[in-house]
DNA sequence: ATGACAGTCTGCGACTGA
């Protein structure tokens, strides 16, 4: 089973390339962030002509997460358990497969949290503070378990092109970095780095000041593995080639294989 | 260098993002 995840900016915009990632890279799962879309507006049409659902907790203009799967996706959660109030959508979680083919998967938009001297820091603690909680709770049901989207966390200097420059940035500070860890003390792994030790690999490039070009970019994005889908994963990627287009997201698609 | 991004709608400038 291969589950990926993207955020597009725009789901609306970046139609094409969805379309395109679906047809060439074929997920059983697709976890997307930042569609900036409604419901009811979401290009199902589209999706639905290549032999994909899609179910998504959106909102006007700003956030917004989607699972898009081959199979329907069952038991759904609509937002952060335990984070009520949070009016932002930025969290949906389902199940995909049964019996011992079953996976748990979750599209995560974390809060950006800058400026980082502001509520929005704090918005952004709390936030993974309730996910730290969530993510606990997943864990005790000891099956396969991808917790997949934009986390906004640089979990190290050696995934910043420039440490330095970044370094009170709400994204590499130490509070957040720590809270990611939290994350990864519950018992979840990286599955980036299961494959992969090299420094500077990014999955978010800025649009500004040639960042593309001159591959200077943030590991933002990541797949976080409960220990019954690490025994299974065979495989993670960062796909560039979406990133390369012409009207790109900031973002590229990265994806695992799980042996399910 | 009076610059150099992209998306949304409160819409032709402001807000947000990373």
């Amino acid at each position: 089973m291969k589950i990926a995840s993207w955020n597009v900016n725009s789901v609306k915009v970046r139609l094409p390339h969805l379309l395109d990632f679906l047809t060439t890279a074929q997920p059983d799962v697709l976890c997307l962030q930042e569609t900036k879309c409604l419901a009811d507006d979401f290009p199902r049409l589209e999706i639905a002509s290549l032999g994909y659902q899609v179910e998504t907790l959106g909102q006007r203009a700003y956030n917004g997460v989607a699972l898009v799967s081959r199979e329907p996706a069952r038991d759904l959660v609509v937002g952060l358990p335990g984070a009520e109030w949070d009016d932002q959508s930025r969290y949906l979680e389902a199940s995909f497969g049964a019996g011992d083919h079953e996976v748990r998967v979750a599209s995560i938009y974390l809060p950006n949290g800058n400026p980082s001297a502001t509520d929005k820091f704090t918005y952004k603690l709390a936030w993974m503070e309730h996910l730290v909680a969530h993510a606990a709770t997943l864990l005790e049901r000891e099956i396969p378990l991808v917790l997949a989207g934009d986390y906004n966390i640089c979990p190290a200097d050696e995934d910043v092109y420039d440490p330095v420059a970044w370094r009170d940035d709400a994204l590499c500070r130490i509070e957040s970095r720590a809270r990611f860890r939290a994350l990864l003390n519950l018992g979840l792994t990286d599955a980036y780095r299961v494959f992969h030790r090299e420094s500077h690999r990014y999955t978010f490039w800025d649009y500004q000041a040639g960042r593309w070009n001159r591959d200077e970019g943030l590991r933002i994005d990541h797949l976080l593995l409960s220990p019954q889908a690490v025994d299974r994963v065979a495989a993670c990627e960062i796909d560039k080639t979406p990133r390369a287009k012409e009207r790109a997201s900031d973002h590229t698609p990265i994806w695992c294989e799980l042996a399910i």
